[in-house]
DNA sequence: GAGCACTGC
């Protein structure tokens, strides 16, 4: 087979001769010969002399249409294969077609049609899918549901807590009386109570255990400090154990964060002068990580999702008493889903007590919510902040802007049209309207000069650094002592600030430690941050919000030292101030819901969009419409909204949908360790740093790493291997490894932690048979790069984008999107200056726009990976072309003959598929004679083997491949394939 | 040729 892709290898693209690339010599041949067909057919190639102005460029812009539609069909890709596969695979076809394995494919003559609108596996799950939200005889027994999942996961640890008998018992109740009045004379217990008496929700114990008593909802706002988070729970507890009934006293309060939850569980534990976990009355459970206390008469902390997690298989939460949920005011995702669950939850568990925990500002909101439950308010601790705004600081420094070339106006206007967003452009429209006000209040208190100059700069969307640098210099000169604190909100202005302040003299020196602070920079890993200068220097952290939590910690660990005021320098004016939201857009409101969606289905909770439209804040229609629909275009639900086998097996990993069939196909295929290295990174983040000044070098060292492979998520692998193997050498190698190659060894620690945790749901729902990513059995082919791809295809598909030369010398290649048109390859791809393509077609998974829309990361994927692991395949003429497209918009150029012959693998292809993820089984790979090992060994090979463009152009042997088994590549081509796909005893050593 | 940051099962 070959293709014509551009830069590939010749080919059968007529009219191609000689060189490579999209070099302007090869699209100028292209323009003659269509100039040359087009003349030849007596078509116009001038405007008709009847149109004027307006009209002849609209004659321009068709003509260049039509002109590029018959560029993109004449250099089409071509899809072929050789005569021995030809005839080996439609040998195999007659085979299994005929074979009586697969009874579906009586039932369903088209295989994809069957795929999509087969009812959901696990059988259990279909039968309920449509049963009312909460079964009527809940309250007169526990659901028979509930009793056989208990039993089935009676050894599971996460539901330890959860399954636990409640009954009161009239022994444990006093002993755990007499454990707290003995407690009360002990000296620990003590110091930390005059402690807890000195926190404002100590003052307000009696009424919060009054109103707690007498509702069944209540909320208590109060700000960080007054002790609500550590105190509550404790009331509660100690109230029922004094009142003798200790031993029906489960209370669970959740927390938005997995560290949050640990360390408010052990200073509970702590004030109550014991450990946490370890059975006593406080304890912690976060995913895959707890220490539980005592089944009854205790406290547990958790993660929101910890709970989202149990109502799975306890959907009453019955063994709970009291559910507290803190922090509800941050509106995460979790916790408002949550509260639309325990809404409802309420209705039918009336001894449910539910306590909401929120700051003070929106905690009305939450009191409508429930029906204007009680509400109790805790004033606190609040540390004296000094504020100034804008205005403040140009009338304090008398700075003046230095002059800058000015876009002119209608440039600016232009290119705000282009990148905003329509709430954008009204906020904006709103504050213009206020402005003249506004300066008209400013004039009592401020100078003429400052409020031109507030004006003017007001103008600039850019953030003044200079402004920056002349305010540090004025604190640092008016000021004694302190740290100072920067937020910024990009890598370019932290790393820009940190230029102009090492730029002056006096920062220079050894008075000053500036500590630039970003994700992307190995700064954050450092303790220099947190650690206190030497007397006499002066600390300065310029930081992206990154800082923000460390900030809340900071305080929290000098409360005991006596601060002087904490000033704070807002560098935007007073009325920007105050058209601030207050609180961020809640995250339902901003972010994909199609993981969401899933929950929503497996939790049983009804229709989707009657779910989500009883939100506190509901997600649009458009949101969650889009988000079923793309649902159904995975597979995960059918037609009628029902979990498919695919989705319902989605719905269970902890990652979203894409990422999940990533993982699930990287099992299916036998390459399980590469395929969760990449679903790992793709689900955080990218284990590469770019340090400040060094951004050439880390580029540099990405690509190196990439070996040729076009393809980021290949570099993450062979950046993961090279990792392990270093580690491996000890600790030095390690150290060693990722300094030269900017790599962050906490965050390659974290996807080898998060491998983990997803080899084992796969072990669990019975794909792998274990629990090791690098388990010889799951990883046949995980040597195998090009079906790697393939895989990273069936996952990530249809994020697809289309590479076209562009006709120009420095930058000879452009990427569209079908939705978005042009597109840019975001610059920290390695693929992002790659001029040499052996296809035209990249598979990607992050799509942002910011200055542009950029594809964050991308592989390069062959026609056959499309065709087998994409979208539908139809097969068609385009005039005297016989084509075969993926959902009609990927097209390549193919004999019917071989189209028929791919189409029918691919229906094959997907009812094995389907079978394999409606009864997980690890695939037998070494049963070469069964159906399933002969049709994904014929498709292994078309995709090894028939797609090599350009066999020289991979000249660097890679590194680290042969960490499975060591099959020497020796052989023809076609033996090799099969050898790739053979057991690994029988493979040679 | 550019990058706000997190959180969770």
């Amino acid at each position: 087979m070959s293709y014509g892709g551009y830069g590939g290898r010749g080919g059968r693209r007529g009219g191609r001769r000689g060189g490579r690339g999209f070099g302007r010599d090869g699209s100028r041949e292209r323009w003659d010969r269509l100039a040359g067909s087009r003349g030849r057919g007596g078509g116009p190639n001038r405007p008709p002399p009847h149109l004027k102005g307006r009209e002849i460029g609209l004659w321009y812009a068709k003509w260049g249409g039509l002109k590029r539609k018959e560029n993109e069909r004449k250099s089409r890709a071509v899809v072929q294969m050789d005569e021995s596969r030809e005839q080996h695979i439609t040998n195999l076809l007659n085979t299994v077609q005929r074979g009586p394995t697969c009874p579906a494919r009586e039932a369903h003559p088209s295989t994809s049609e069957h795929w999509r609108s087969t009812p959901s596996a696990p059988v259990r799950e279909k039968k309920e899918v449509e049963e009312s939200y909460f079964p009527q005889d809940v309250l007169k027994a526990e659901p028979q549901e509930e009793r056989e999942e208990k039993e089935r996961r009676g050894k599971d640890k996460d539901l330890e807590y959860l399954f636990q008998e409640v009954v009161r018992e009239n022994a444990l109740d006093q002993q755990l009386k007499r454990d707290l009045e003995r407690k009360k004379a002990d000296s620990k217990y003590l110091d930390m109570l005059k402690f807890r008496e000195k926190l404002p929700s100590f003052g307000k114990k009696e009424e919060l255990v009054e109103l707690i008593r007498s509702s069944q909802v209540l909320v208590v706002s109060g700000e960080t400090g007054c002790g609500k988070t550590t105190q509550v729970t404790q009331f509660i507890l100690d109230d029922y154990i004094e009142r003798g009934m200790g031993s029906v006293c489960r209370v669970v309060c959740t927390q938005p964060r997995r560290i949050s939850a640990i360390s408010v569980a052990e200073r509970v534990a702590a004030e109550r002068a014991e450990s946490v976990g370890d059975g006593n009355s406080c304890g912690y459970q976060i995913r895959l990580q707890s220490r539980l206390p005592r089944k009854q008469g205790s406290v547990l902390y958790c993660t929101t999702g910890i709970i989202l997690q149990w109502l799975r298989s306890s959907p009453l939460l019955s063994t709970i008493s009291h559910l507290v949920l803190d922090e509800i005011h941050e509106r995460n995702l979790h916790s408002d889903v949550l509260l639309i669950i325990v809404k409802d939850l309420l209705r039918v568990r009336q001894d449910l007590k539910v306590i909401l925990m929120s700051a003070t500002l929106n905690a009305e909101k939450f009191s409508k919510y429930f029906n204007n439950c009680p509400m109790i308010h805790i004033p606190g601790m609040t540390f004296p902040v000094q504020e100034f705004l804008m205005e403040d600081v140009l009338e304090m420094i008398r700075y003046r802007p230095q002059k800058k070339e000015q876009r002119p106006r209608w440039k600016r206007g232009f290119m705000q049209g282009q990148n905003s967003r329509p709430e954008k452009d009204q906020k904006e429209a709103e504050y213009k309207e206020s402005w003249p006000c506004y300066a008209r209040t400013l004039r009592d208190k401020y100078s003429d000069r400052t409020i031109d100059v507030l004006e003017m700069m007001d103008d600039d969307d850019k953030i003044d650094l200079d402004l920056i640098v002349q305010l540090i210099r004025h604190i640092v000169l008016s000021q004694e002592e302190g740290a100072i604190l920067v937020f910024l909100p990009g890598w370019d202005n932290i790393s820009g600030l940190n230029d102009l302040l090492m730029a002056q003299q006096m920062f220079k020196s050894d008075r000053f430690v500036i500590i630039p602070l970003h994700s992307l920079m190995p700064t954050v890993t450092q303790t220099s941050v947190f650690k206190r200068p030497p007397p006499g220097v002066r600390k300065i952290v310029i930081a992206t919000n990154i800082a923000e939590t460390s900030v809340t910690l900071l305080k929290a660990t000098n409360t005991l030292i006596q601060l002087s005021v904490i000033r704070c320098y807002h560098l935007y004016n007073g009325l920007r101030a105050s058209l601030l939201d207050a609180y961020q857009l809640p995250e339902i409101m901003r972010t994909p819901l199609e993981e969401l969606c899933l929950q929503i289905k497996i939790l049983k909770l009804g229709p989707i969009a009657e779910f989500l439209r009883k939100a506190l804040d509901p997600p649009t229609e458009e949101a969650v419409t889009l988000a079923i629909t793309h649902l159904m275009d995975l597979n995960a639900l059918d037609r009628s909204e029902a979990l498919t086998p695919l989705g319902f097996h989605l719905a269970r990993l902890p990652v979203e949908p894409h990422i999940g069939k990533l993982i699930l196909f990287g099992a299916l295929l036998g390459c399980l360790d590469p395929v969760l290295t990449i679903a790992a990174s793709l689900s955080f983040k990218d284990p590469f740093f770019i340090p400040m000044g060094k951004e050439k070098m880390a580029d540099f060292r990405r690509r190196t790493l990439s070996r040729e492979s076009k393809s980021d998520h290949l570099t993450i692998i062979y950046a993961f291997t090279g990792w392990e193997e270093a580690k491996r050498r000890g600790y030095k190698f390690e150290r060693e490894f990722c300094w030269d190659n900017f790599l962050s060894a906490n965050t390659l620690q974290m996807l080898h932690n998060m491998k983990g945790q997803f080899a084992e749901h796969l072990l669990g729902a019975g794909f792998t048979s274990s629990k090791n990513p690098k388990d010889p059995e799951s990883n046949t082919n995980s040597d195998n790069e090009k079906l790697i791809k393939a895989v990273i295809v069936a996952g990530l598909y249809p994020k697809v984008a289309m590479i076209k030369p562009s006709g120009s010398k420095k930058r000879p290649v452009r990427v569209y999107t079908k939705t978005d048109g042009k597109v840019c390859i975001h610059p920290k791809s390695v693929n992002a200056e790659e001029t040499q393509f052996n296809y035209t077609w990249l598979i990607y998974h992050l799509k942002m726009r910011t200055s542009s829309i950029f594809l964050y990361d991308c592989t390069e994927v062959s026609p056959f990976s499309l065709l087998f692991f994409g979208g539908d395949v139809t097969i068609q003429m385009d005039q005297d072309q016989e084509t075969i497209a993926v959902d009609d918009w990927i097209v390549f150029q193919s004999p019917a003959r071989i189209a028929h012959l791919v189409k029918n693998l691919k229906k094959e292809l997907d009812s094995l598929l389907e079978e394999k993820i409606r009864s997980p089984a690890p695939v037998d790979w070494s049963n070469r004679q069964s159906k399933d090992c002969a049709v994904i060994t014929a498709i292994i090979d078309l995709i090894t083997t028939q797609e090599r463009p350009d066999v020289n152009a991979r000249n660097t042997e890679p590194r680290g491949r042969r960490q499975y088994h060591n099959n020497d590549d020796g052989g023809d081509e076609y033996e090799n394939c099969c050898i790739s796909s053979q057991p690994r005893e029988k493979l040679r050593p």
